[in-house]
RNA sequence: GGGCCGGUGGUCUAGUUGGUUAUGACGCUGCCCUUACGAGGCAGAGGUCAGCGGUUCGAAUCCGCUCCGGCCCACCA
């Protein structure tokens, strides 16, 4: 076997992709002796294919992993997935064009179920794809029954803590997935509006303007506010007014949150409009009254608006409230309003029974252990920081969904009490299962919890999903973890709510390091959304270039930052290739003859620049900064070894002096090894291909130890910098000339440090073809050719 | 409103514990059919390091202000 003239990653990445798994290349040793490095894995959700955002931060994980697996690391790198919850819903009810709410329970969950194996082999195979250097075999679904015991478990636990309540409570609420949602699940959007003056009658029978977006809210007025210094309505603190159109009493009660600039100045507060109505409704002691129903319409509190839609209703109560002429003025806005990320849809405010998980005390807590974790980059922890300072809700972990992991908890039919699962018959199904003891109150009854748990309740359980996987005696060894890779926008969710776990469970950080990822986005800068239309898959690009190509390209970005898509980069990736693969043609061209070895100067200093690039790179990939290593080895390897290293050694290859020919294919076999072997963690594929057929065939690349590299000398850089200055000199002169680099010169006459040139000048007169040379001490180095 | 990141040749970018001619890529120009590679090789042009002020013998690098982009959070009656 030799290497083909052109390198083909259509035949070799799939090759390698079924050969490491064969081989076992990425596989866990549990009975190994070296120190462990621990991954906590980021499971995708399964709610589509994998995306460009997907194929970047994965990618970028995996070399550091890679790296990390080089330097003698045990690699503790499992695999799994998140597919539960609202996400992978929507999948389903995509794929079968079904819809969950109109289902039986329990078929919905079955179809969940039976997609979900239908669709993920494909879906996983994609991360495969990409050389992910996982070991497959140690792989969890948040779903599975393993994933569900452990996030059962930690619900009994924390309960028996005393760290979850369930609670009557303003929820944030989404009327078309009717489900409460979390404050981290909302996202703005810019909508059209209209601010509605409307007249409220104060008691002495004059008017009170106030202006509203939502008048549909009437209903639900229980009190106005006004700033405590507005000159406007000081008059008026304590006294009441009544709303149109449904009569109810309200007081006017002064609010340093009222904004004197806002509207006409003084605000209704409903129960609930907005989070400050919350604020209001809390601070001042207001009465409840709901007016929305649970899936977005009006209920016996709207009076005669009853049963119709939101939207509807605020249509009809402007046109009553005009024709009672109860408006003095409607203007058109666009403001922001919160919405649902998963289906855009506004947001509402609702009372609802939910169960909370009590950390708002431990804010402190939580901001310092976010200090005792290393950052990459470490400014995110700032993202993390004004997370915490923000929160004001403890975090509501139930959804009324139906594919997810169930609350392990029945209600005694009789006393109401609560009835938690035993941990030892984890996990349960409380709809299908029953408790295995009586109530305390003697009764056999029980009404099962129907909610589901939040899926970031479960994620945020990951290190000791995948942990749990192995035998016991390994738990302690892996877990803390080492290292979370995680998108910079879900900082404040699953980094944050896996630091909460792990401290109400263990007392401890989850890992020692986070590496924060960015988004891609198109090539203008945008962010790629379906909407848009500029979505780029990576399958496609895979196709079109190749993974290492792909690879190549997102590991140019740093740590945390964000970078438009440039197909301009999958050409210079593959540009790369091109030249790694004939550099390694060319090395399988010669071969050593007899045992004589005689080096000359050259081949010592490119040692020297391959130690350089090997300390450089070390350095920076042990801040895990794999972008600056990358180009340092990369420019050492085109701009040092091949334009001019091979350069010099081409007239011992093709001369007749066996021991000084076998000195350069030494140095250059040895040079390029190193290189591959840091290239491959970028490139794994090409790489390894090469690796196998030049150096070994039994053992993969990525099990290779990372170079050590020796000294670097001064003198030897010097040396080389000198050398390379003269060897341009000689390119320039024969360019001026308009001759061919092969072309032979007559005479050189070169003037400098005489002593260094002495030492040079074999490689000099052999790398340029020069017949004499003529060498002088000077000051200056001068160069003249003849 | 609070905060974070960035602004370096036409484009993207390295370099920030201050120190000789500011890194590399893409693009551009010219030359080379050189036995690894034309998706190549060799060479060249192109920068007041966003602006202003300060610290210093010396600033892309440190400090202050301003402008411009991007992002996070809060607000969003």
């Amino acid at each position: 076997m030799s290497l083909s003239k052109r390198y083909d990653p259509k035949v070799v990445e799939p090759k390698w992709i079924k050969k490491w798994e064969q081989e076992g290349t990425y596989k866990f040793n549990p009975k190994s002796k070296k120190p462990i490095y621990s991954v906590d894995t980021p499971p995708p959700t399964v709610s589509g294919r994998m995306h460009m955002g997907h194929a970047s931060s994965y990618t970028q994980q995996d070399v550091i992993v890679r790296y990390k697996r080089m330097k003698g690391y045990e690699v503790f790198y499992p695999f799994g997935t998140d597919d539960n919850g609202l996400a992978t819903e929507r999948l389903v009810e995509k794929l079968n064009n079904v819809k969950g709410s109109k289902m039986d329970r329990n078929e919905f969950i079955k179809l969940c179920i039976k997609t979900l194996k239908e669709i993920k082999p494909e879906f996983i195979q994609d991360w495969k794809n990409i050389g992910m250097s996982c070991d497959f075999s140690i792989m969890y679904s948040t779903i599975d029954d393993h994933c569900r015991r452990i996030s059962q478990r930690s619900f009994i636990e924390l309960y028996k803590m005393g760290r979850e309540y369930q609670m009557e409570a303003p929820t944030i609420w989404c009327p078309t997935c009717e489900t409460a949602i979390a404050q981290v699940e909302l996202e703005d959007k810019e909508l059209e509006s209209e601010f509605v003056n409307v007249k409220f009658k104060l008691e002495d029978g004059s008017d009170l303007i106030i202006a509203t977006t939502r008048p549909e809210m009437l209903p639900a007025c229980v009190a106005i506010f006004a700033h405590p210094d507005d000159k406007r309505y000081k008059k008026l603190f304590g006294k009441k007014a009544k709303v149109p159109l449904f009569n109810q009493e309200v007081p006017i009660i002064p609010d340093e949150h009222a904004d004197p600039e806002k509207g006409t100045g003084i605000v209704m507060c409903c129960t609930f409009g907005d989070q400050t109505d919350i604020e209001w409704y809390k601070a001042h002691k207001l009465p409840l009254r709901i007016v929305i129903t649970k899936d977005g319409f009006m209920n016996e509190n709207a009076g005669k608006y009853k049963g119709l839609k939101i939207k509807d209703a605020r249509k009809k109560i402007i046109k009553d409230l005009e024709s009672k002429d109860l408006i003095t003025e409607r203007k058109k806005i666009t403001h922001t309003v919160n919405v649902h990320e998963r289906c855009g849809t506004e947001i509402e405010i609702l009372e609802s029974k939910q169960w909370f998980i009590k950390y708002l005390d431990l804010k402190d807590v939580f901001l310092k252990l976010g200090r005792k974790i290393k950052w990459y980059p470490e400014y995110m922890r700032v993202r993390y920081e004004n997370w915490i300072k923000g929160l004001r809700w403890d975090w509501c972990i139930s959804r009324q969904r139906f594919f997810g992991v169930p609350f392990p908890v029945w209600y005694c039919k009789k006393c109401g009490e609560i009835k938690l699962a035993e941990i030892k018959d984890l996990p349960v199904d409380p709809l299908t299962d029953k408790p295995k003891t009586k109530c305390k109150c003697g009764s056999n009854e029980f009404e099962p919890e129907k909610d589901v748990l939040d899926t970031w309740a479960t994620s945020a359980l990951t290190p000791k999903l995948a942990v749990e996987l192995m035998d016991k005696s390994l738990w302690d060894k892996l877990y803390p973890m080492d290292m979370r890779p995680n998108a910079h926008d879900i900082i404040t969710f699953w980094l944050f709510n896996t630091v909460v776990k792990s401290y109400l469970h263990d007392k401890t950080l989850p890992w020692k390091e986070v590496i924060i990822s960015g988004h891609m986005q198109d090539p203008h800068g945008r962010k790629m959304s379906k909407s848009k239309g500029n979505v780029i898959a990576p399958q496609d690009v895979i196709k079109k270039y190749s993974v290492d190509a792909l690879r190549y390209f997102v590991t140019n970005v740093s740590l945390g930052e964000d970078y438009p898509y440039k197909e301009q980069e999958l050409i210079r990736g593959t540009k790369l290739m091109n030249k790694l693969w004939n550099a390694a043609r060319f090395i399988e061209m010669h071969k050593e003859k007899g045992n004589e070895s005689k080096e000359t100067i050259a081949d010592k200093c490119i040692i020297n620049e391959l130690n350089k690039v090997i300390k450089k790179a070390t350095k920076y990939l042990d801040k895990n900064d794999y972008s600056n290593a990358k180009k340092g080895i990369i420019n050492f390897f085109w701009g040092e070894l091949a334009d001019y290293y091979i350069e010099m050694i081409k007239y011992r290859l093709y001369g007749d002096n066996d021991a000084s020919r076998n000195a350069a294919i030494k140095t250059l076999k040895k040079v390029y090894l190193d290189i591959l072997k840091m290239i491959g963690i970028y490139m794994p594929f090409i790489t390894e291909e090469i690796y196998r057929e030049l150096y070994n065939k039994n053992e993969s690349l990525h099990n290779q130890l990372w170079p050590k590299g020796g000294k670097v000398e001064k003198e030897l850089e010097d040396a080389w910098a000198l050398l390379k200055d003269i060897i341009s000199k000689g390119r320039q002169y024969k360019l001026s000339k308009q001759l061919s680099q092969a072309s032979e010169i007559e005479k050189a006459e070169i003037t400098g440090p005489l002593e260094k040139l002495e030492a040079l000048k074999e490689v000099i007169k052999g790398t340029l073809r020069i017949k004499e040379i003529v060498l002088k001490e000077g000051k200056e180095l001068k160069v003249n050719f003849k």
